[in-house]
DNA sequence: ACAATCTACAACCAATTGGTTGTAGATTGT
DNA sequence: ACAATCTACAACCAATTGGTTGTAGATTGT
């Protein structure tokens, strides 16, 4: 199922958005390109601290830099924030799967492939 | 916009997710409700260090917990995982509002309400 | 040419976190 | 009645985290 590089990426972006700072330099570069100089303007901490977040949120994947000159130009990546939503459709799809095993249970059905949790793959 | 409140609320979300062991046991309590010691008999770690887990997950309001004798039972709630995934709908949007920003510019478009990024409220 | 700007990273520090063992109180089963 | 079970929490510890200041290298503007 979910390998161990799966679970190091989840640990990765949702730590990243566990920290308000991050969130809100997420959604600054979610709207336009930002140097990591002018997003440091903005926050009551150090250009290092703010320089941090930024690596953090890199690391995670949710933010891509470019070189431009003496500048890193930092953008939000919409691609990773959706696979963060994913990873919590997955979790919804577990839920699902529950109320699906009560039915069976009430209704008495022996078995139902509509209600099967794992992802229907047609080659195996 | 969003309150202290609803950042504290993201941060103990966030956090409550990064952590592998904290979201099997949310996909557990998810698939149906578990004692506090049945959920720790899965893991390679005291009964301690488990029960500080889905405390963790409590205190975010992402698992509840019902007493039914000496046990404690947990379940997850769908709709605190939910209520995320409109964080991540939020972060999107602000995205989303980065690419209209951009045709407004090419096209030279002066305003343009449907473009609005706050949620339209009738009353203000 | 060179001072100013921007970035990355090292070294450091206090607070938080994820784990441990131990204890005590409530409930249960025989 | 009482041993066993379940839970909560305290006290503790090493590792991680979010911040700091300082330094050095690359780029830019005058």
């Amino acid at each position: 199922m979910s390998s161990e590089q799966d679970e190091d990426r989840a640990d990765a972006l949702f730590h990243a958005l566990a920290d308000r700072t991050r969130r809100d330099i997420l959604r600054r570069v979610l709207a336009g390109e930002h140097s990591v100089s002018t997003l440091a303007e903005r926050y009551p901490m150090s250009f290092a601290a703010v320089q941090k977040h930024v690596a953090v949120l890199e690391r995670a994947g949710l933010v891509t830099k470019r070189r431009v000159g003496r500048e890193a130009l930092a953008s939000g990546d919409v691609e990773a924030v959706r696979s963060v939503g994913t990873l919590l459709d997955e979790l919804e799809h577990v839920w699902r799967g529950r109320v699906a095993r009560i039915d069976d249970l009430l209704l008495g059905m022996p078995e139902d492939p509509q209600h099967d949790t794992t992802p229907t793959r047609k080659e195996t």
